[in-house]
DNA sequence: TAGTGAAATTTATCATACAATAACATAAAG
DNA sequence: CTTTATGTTATTGTATGATAAATTTCACTA
């Protein structure tokens, strides 16, 4: 009896943050609400208290709990969720997000990738304009109905991104990055859309490598405009 | 004797992910460096396996580190590590940052203030314009060196922040917020600018209470380039 | 040379005991 | 009656020891 639970990955601990970090964001434990003690919540998922407390300390590194003696362990805010983390997002993934969530995240995209270019312009190296230039190549050559359709367009991304030379832009970026390619794969319309895209991204190359940041901002805002059907397929067969 | 160290904050387990999350961000161990094993860096630091276990957690939480049986823990490479995180970037201030890392810094701010202005701009409701009207006035109200004068800007930005109704605006501005107010704490030319930026405050504040989008983010655009000193301060007292 | 399998090392998990914390109730003192 | 002190108790925090699981390494074999 008690609770049964289908693919345990990698790890326990692993495991636990994922179900009781779905849990979460789902609403299942609401902000402010407590979650049952260690004990009683270890026996329900079984696994011992050590290995749920490691699950506990991933979830409060993430600003998603906080636990303190006596009282117990509670939801927090949600202002306090580290929402821009790889894990978190993908728990909401799996979670029948609200339709606010894919426009919240199209938006800060929309903002952020755009802002990168610009900084790619001014702050990129001449090594960093080679890699990006071996990335354009690469989606160009890219074979229609493989892999290499994503995996192409995400490393010229990445390399746009390393080309900003701000860390915080990297880190930020990746994780959008992986997040809307999760996305993207699921989309049908994508094979269609990705030859029209190799004029833009062939333009915000350009742009970047002739240090035009005004123009690469452009460029970048363009390259989105076009995708952006595939926000309406994500509300369509995402939301319930 | 061992390994002396200053102020074990609340819990033991909070401290090793302290201690060890400095040491990574300021390159004791580098990127694809092995951490000594869990027994041998237990008693280097005299905590129980447990104890570090949990730490380590955080820290692989945060994309730190990463652990494999047989292998040992080590150290991720840079572009994983999940910057836009409050105790990250506080562990990163203590250890004497790069002049890069405070240009960076700033450089993100330029960037998502502005948009964050802009969007709330949009998608702000009446609640939150009123909201937002009170904290300008205990801007107004605040007396000159009380704590009230961080505490006031802080709650205005952040009202700027949940007017977006953006749960990734909100929870990146959250951490930037923080981290930029840590620092304008210590600046000292902080309560002439004061009294100085009211009125572009004043400004951001209209702008988004009429909707305005594109006047929201020059106004704030023009409120940070005033306190862009402030990096300059940082500059010269943090680097070595 | 390739494949197979045993060994060794390290993390992963569990069980148990005890310490620390802080909320709450209770009682004592003013 | 209010305040202060004290003890009780529920819960998380830490420590220890034992065992399991993973996976790299390396020797051995075909």
């Amino acid at each position: 009896m008690g609770s049964q639970v289908k693919n345990r990955p990698q790890s326990i601990h692993g495991w636990v943050a994922a179900e009781l970090g779905t849990r979460i964001v789902s609403g299942v434990y609401a902000p402010g609400e407590y979650i049952p003690n260690e004990t009683t919540i270890g026996e329900e998922l079984n696994v011992s208290r050590t290995a749920l407390r490691e699950a506990f300390k991933i979830l409060a590194a993430k600003g998603l709990i906080e636990s303190r003696p006596k009282l117990g362990t509670r939801i927090r805010p949600r202002k306090y969720w580290n929402m821009l983390d790889a894990e978190i997002l993908s728990w909401c993934f799996e979670s029948k997000p609200s339709p606010q969530f894919f426009i919240s995240l199209f938006e800060i995209r929309e903002i952020f990738e755009p802002a990168a270019a610009e900084l790619a312009a001014k702050n990129r190296t001449e090594d960093q304009v080679a890699k990006l230039s071996d990335a354009y190549q690469a989606m160009e050559n890219a074979e229609l109905g493989t892999e290499e359709v994503f995996s192409s367009d995400l490393e010229f991304h990445l390399a746009v991104l390393e080309a900003t030379n701000n860390e915080f832009m990297i880190s930020l970026g990746m994780t959008i990055q992986t997040a809307m390619m999760g996305l993207f794969r699921l989309s049908s319309s994508i094979e269609e859309e990705y030859k029209d895209s190799l004029p833009d991204h062939r333009a915000v190359y350009e742009a970047i490598a002739q240090q035009d940041a005004a123009g690469a901002k452009q460029q970048m805002f363009e390259l989105l405009a076009d995708s952006k059907e595939n926000l309406d397929y994500a509300l369509k067969h995402f939301v319930e």
